[in-house]
DNA sequence: AACAATAATGAAAAATCGTTCATTTTTATT
DNA sequence: AATAAAAATGAACGATTTTTCATTATTGTT
């Protein structure tokens, strides 16, 4: 995971970022709110803390520059505020969550484990291996571009990804993607599957859909 | 909003139900765990605070229940005990927040606020009036059951609904519906407009689309 | 009221998609 | 190796969607 904490106390920040990178993450210090308005505009991070008071700009107009940005990434403010209207004031600019200074290091590792996996369950986007698909507009992209998929094709290949590694049978396949109750004489899956395996070798995707005979499908990366 | 308080203290109970109906939310209290539990299991809420302590079923093990049946609708704990390892568990179990006894109801009405908009914001599904799209899927339902739309038919009603009340130019719903830089000689956004007018007709929809002579379109219910 | 511009309408042409069909290839079993 | 079943393949057919086109209706201005 990949951790902004902007906060000018270094003796703060640096406990912090031991504490995070103890439990395997990546963590990113920003010593000021500039700092950090410069940073998400250009690194992705899974989770911002952003502390209330810093220099030049103000934890509050960080996460403003944020929102306003439609970046949706989860913020924690930090802050020795204790007054509601300065914590109605975080809510409402689009935080996610706040924290009274001094915090007890499991309340915030709660707290961010708890924002974060509220971000990742309503995601609207599925990846496997290097292609991602957007759920909302149905688009497919790899880095080498976009994958001009049909509704079906598409809604094959989002089974595909949502099983991936376990083995798919044609039965399971056709009620789920074309919504029937049995397979029907002729081959609508294995000529779907053609048409979609085309595509991600013409878009030169690693070869993913696995026939398993006698069984279904399998989407694995080799 | 629909609102469910799950407190045995009937004073309190009372007191935050006076507070959310007169800022126009509907609001039921559940006395115990065990009605939490049922009521949840029937009526839909946009969000459920559980007070930790209650007869018969905890707060936390209604909390454990919704989320074990699936269900996403915000959770808040409401709680007298302080220690952190209670906020821990309780943010860990899937509730969205907690806010501890005695609390003022400004904070609490600000935590309401911040999970509900967080839960609408990532949500899968755009609700006007009595239409509903299901933006995965791409159905549109009402209560007099599914409308039948092409995808661009779909595309063009979601649009309608995210700027519902505003007037969208001919050239706006152009770029985004149709990746156009600009205006087609022919008139495809009136053939596609009357496309989805009569499929709204059809199902007995009030009348949304409004044209906005030399302007574009307003979607709005009169 | 006259006129021009804009929007709505319905039919059909063009484009696209999904399925069917026939054949070839592959797999598994004996 | 022979056989049968399963899967892949490519072309074309049928279905659906989108756009075009021509006309009618509506709106706004003078």
């Amino acid at each position: 995971m990949e951790i902004l904490i902007a906060e000018d106390d270094e003796q703060i920040a640096a406990s912090l970022k031991k504490n995070f990178t103890e439990d395997g993450n990546h963590v990113m210090i920003a010593k000021d709110g500039e700092e950090a308005i410069n940073f998400t505009n250009s690194i992705f991070f899974d989770v911002v803390l952003l502390d209330w008071r810093m220099p030049k700009v103000s934890g509050i107009e960080v996460c403003r520059h944020i929102r306003g940005s439609g970046s949706k990434v989860p913020i924690i403010l930090l802050t020795a505020l204790s007054e509601i209207k300065n914590k109605v004031e975080a809510l409402n600019l689009g935080a996610d969550d706040y924290v009274t200074k001094p915090f007890s290091i499991e309340e915030l590792n709660a707290r961010i484990t708890a924002v974060v996996r509220r971000y990742q369950n309503n995601s609207n986007e599925l990846i496997f291996s290097d292609v991602s698909l957007d759920l909302i507009t149905r688009k497919a992209q790899t880095p080498r571009g976009e994958i001009n998929l049909t509704a079906k094709e598409f809604d094959l290949l989002r089974y595909f990804i949502i099983h991936k590694g376990s083995i798919m049978s044609k039965e399971d396949i056709c009620k789920a993607v074309w919504n029937l109750e049995s397979v029907p004489s002729t081959n609508i899956i294995e000529a779907t599957v053609k048409n979609l395996r085309k595509k991600l070798e013409d878009n030169n995707c690693k070869s993913m859909i696995k026939s398993i005979y006698g069984e279904g499908y399998l989407f694995i990366v080799e």
